[in-house]
DNA sequence: TACACGTGGAC
DNA sequence: TGTCCAAGTGT
């Protein structure tokens, strides 16, 4: 008779992680060698930019971020619009105005130190539950439960929670708080989230290679692809709209600021209609285009193809009409080179919609 | 609480 | 092509 398995304490899980992530732990450019101190502006900026966001796409910009504005006081320094254009084609823009709101409060508050508690790291802008356990842990070495997208399925995997998220989400998070350890919180915050990202993955999870493989109940019941659940999402809608790619004189183009708030707020647009889900005739989009009709030095031409983007809760389409026009540009707009496009703060659908005018409507 | 908020890579 | 989804936050 062999005696029952008796499941792992927390503390022996922990300690396996940690072993684990002494062997394997990805050399990121933000993560301090072994040993090393942790340098909290990169630790904060590194986070913000990892919301959402997968790494292959930070690790870019956040040679950008680091080498233009080397400390927080550079980054609080830097003109808004600035930051922005850097930002631009990371997505989620709201981070980028909160970032530097923040570089801003810790610089001027703080004399550029960032707080070491959570609780105050979650007062300032774009930083919310996550991110604040993160920093405490990673830059501070304060035990602090860091729950993200990785931790949760992990969780939902050791423990078997077939419960959907998000629901699920305070019971995951308990039992995330009971394998936090005291001690390493932060290597041990990196090592759960680099199982998770390597190989407890949301698809073909590698388990063979998990330390936590004799201990996971998803696997011992064979459903840890099917975890974590999630509640079936809503349908998104199709939007439509027509871009005016107005040419002005020396080959420039009218570019105009979106507002600060909403959908690609405070970025840079080529200029269209309002996106619906009916599409647009060109003489009904040119009424309310954005140069009366008395400036326009040509007729509008439709160029053919489509711009196609996909954005978190709806698709979009857009055709793109072209017309030749002088004088002053409309409020909130300005007149940009074409060479110089590169230098604006424009989000990806624009640049797909700067590519299309480019390809053919010259 | 539920929804708005980007993008690109994987399958 | 379509769907999923990634180190979430703000409202």
């Amino acid at each position: 008779m062999s005696a029952p398995r008796r499941s792992p304490t927390p503390r022996a899980l922990a300690q396996l992680l940690l072993g684990w992530y002494d062997r394997e732990r990805r050399r990121l450019p933000w993560r301090a060698a072994p040993g090393e101190a942790a340098d909290p502006y990169r630790v904060w900026l590194s986070e913000v930019m990892l919301q959402q966001t997968t790494v292959a796409a930070v690790i870019p910009y956040f040679h950008r971020f680091l080498e233009r504005w080397p400390t927080v006081a550079d980054l609080a320094a830097a003109p808004v619009e600035e930051v922005m254009q850097a930002w631009a084609g990371l997505g989620y823009y709201a981070r980028a105005r909160n970032l530097h709101q923040c570089a801003r409060m810790v610089t001027d508050w703080r004399g550029g130190l960032f707080p070491d508690e959570e609780e105050a790291l979650r007062q300032l802008p774009g930083i919310g539950d996550y991110t604040a356990a993160a920093i405490a842990a990673i830059a501070f070495g304060h035990r602090a439960v860091v729950v993200d997208g990785n931790v949760e399925r992990v969780m939902a995997r050791l423990f078997a929670v077939t419960e959907p998220l998000p629901g699920a989400k305070p019971r995951l998070k308990a039992l995330a708080a009971k394998l936090t350890p005291a001690k390493r919180a932060g290597d041990y915050a990196q090592a759960v989230m680099d199982l998770g990202a390597t190989l407890c993955s949301p698809r073909n999870p590698a388990c063979g290679l998990c330390p936590w493989r004799d201990a996971c109940a998803g696997r011992l019941a064979g459903i840890e692809a099917e975890l974590p659940a999630r509640t079936p999402k809503a349908e998104r809608p199709t939007r439509r709209g027509l871009v005016f790619w107005i040419i002005g004189d020396d080959d420039s183009v009218l570019l105009r600021r979106r507002p600060p708030q909403g959908l690609l707020g405070g970025m840079m647009e080529v200029p269209s209609t309002e996106w619906r889900a009916e599409a647009w005739e060109l003489a009904e989009a040119v009424a309310d285009s954005p140069l009366a009709a008395a400036k326009l030095a040509g007729p509008w031409r439709l160029l053919p193809g489509l711009v196609r983007h996909t954005f978190t809760h709806f698709h979009l389409e857009l055709t793109v009409a072209t017309a030749r026009a002088r004088g002053q540009p409309p409020a909130r707009g300005l007149w940009c080179p074409l060479d110089r496009l590169s230098d604006q703060a424009l989000p990806s659908v624009m640049r797909k919609v700067v590519h299309l005018a480019l390809s053919k409507a010259y």
